[in-house]
DNA sequence: ACACTATTCCATAGAACATTGGAGGATGAG
DNA sequence: CTCATCCTCCAATGTTCTATGGAATAGTGT
């Protein structure tokens, strides 16, 4: 009864859930979604080895998830668009509405100890547009805790860069009189929540942006790019 | 470095797209979206066996996809949420943009002989909008080609239900003077593309709504559901 | 042309998945 | 109570997927 044409057909569409099916390719479509990026890098910040990271990337490839680019010696890997950034997203959601186990994981993670971010008195979050509102009205700094790469590739405007590895040594580069508004990869990147808790342990007003740069740039917000390569 | 927390986070995402990643489970979400279904129909339907149909339910309801409700002696499956019938249409689209082989299975599939659904010969589309304006100013007639049970789960407001393999006994049941807009499961179903295709060889005026019921529904646009259970 | 570097390819062993036929469970009908 | 129906669960098989370390490759820069 089934048709071969048919088996076909859903096979292709097939081919791009079983790409998102694993893990490890996830984390890697989370990475990209910061912007592209070369190989190594991103296997060193997935945690996976080199050889492992470049045949999940030709898995994601061969799916229509991700194109490469040659940069010089490096191979650039990137998204293939923001359709797929909007179908990483989508599954995100539908997980956190319909896997009961999924929140305490990610609460675990991140660290989190209570139910509602809202209430959580580590790390409280505001949305795109209070963000907004607070540096319109010169209440808030913007940092970005990520990678020095990814703040190149794409940033809020207005944002300083200090990643989450060196904010311990570089609280001066901070004003003291604006809160701190942090944000990161994602809601599944640990950077802003370990950030604020650093700076409200020292003593800042520190804060939380929802979610964070791909989906400040999927909501059509603005984004500074650094002209360094 | 990889903390086996984040792997937890990132592998029940991947729980979703993994159940999103095997072409019998595709088709069994396409059956879904037309609304809640016991066991026997969604594998007779996509032509598995019945043990293999149910494991595969399985997985998508551990996945979150699906959810079941007991009503007599049958079990009744249906997509979990509307999220879900979106997240199958950004994977959808997201496989038709980004993969080479995809339109021509989906072309030898449907049957379809030109690229552009718009200047095939055989079968030509409107937009849900276009359908409206021609039924509201008396030119079309609606017809739904999917089996009864479908149907009777949800309809378009107006549409006359011929299940496909009837059609071609029913030709009586059609007004001659109004030109038929047959749909029926999306754009993965064959069934409105055979109908347009049997009606016009039969010197009718038809012509296929684009997509099927459950992006009309997801458009929002009014649904009628039969009174019978 | 040379060597260098970033990345892919390869072979393999182990893990996870899919299919199948039949046994087992729950529900409603007689 | 027993039967019939509908579905799930189970065990076994074959298949596909994943990780790994080392070899191979392909552009680049000198």
């Amino acid at each position: 009864m089934s048709s071969p044409a048919k088996t076909e057909l859903f096979e292709r569409v097939a081919r791009v859930g079983k790409a998102m099916g694993h893990p490890a390719r996830l984390e890697l479509l989370d990475l990209l979604g910061q912007g592209e990026c070369p190989v190594e890098p991103l296997a060193a910040a997935a945690g996976l080895r080199l050889s492992t990271a470049s045949a999940h990337l030709q898995v994601l490839r061969r799916a229509g998830l991700v194109t490469t680019r040659r940069a010089g010696t490096s191979i650039r890997y990137s998204l293939a668009g923001d359709d797929v950034a909007t179908l990483y997203a989508a599954q995100r959601a539908v997980a956190a509405a319909h896997l009961d186990d999924l929140e305490p994981a990610r609460r675990a993670f991140l660290g989190l100890t209570t139910n509602d971010p809202q209430t959580d008195p580590a790390v409280q979050e505001i949305s795109r547009e209070e963000l907004l509102r607070r540096v319109r009205d010169g209440h808030a700094t913007v940092l970005d805790v990520r990678p020095a790469r990814e703040y190149a590739a794409g940033h809020i405007p207005g944002a300083i860069s200090i990643p989450a590895d060196e904010l311990a040594d570089r609280f001066a580069e901070l004003p003291t009189a604006t809160t701190v508004v942090a944000y990161c990869r994602g809601p599944h990147c640990v950077l802003s929540y370990d950030a604020v808790r650093l700076l409200t342990q020292h003593g800042r007003n520190a804060i939380r942006l929802v979610d964070g740069m791909p989906e400040w740039r999927l909501s059509g917000l603005p984004v500074a790019h650094d002209p360094a390569a």
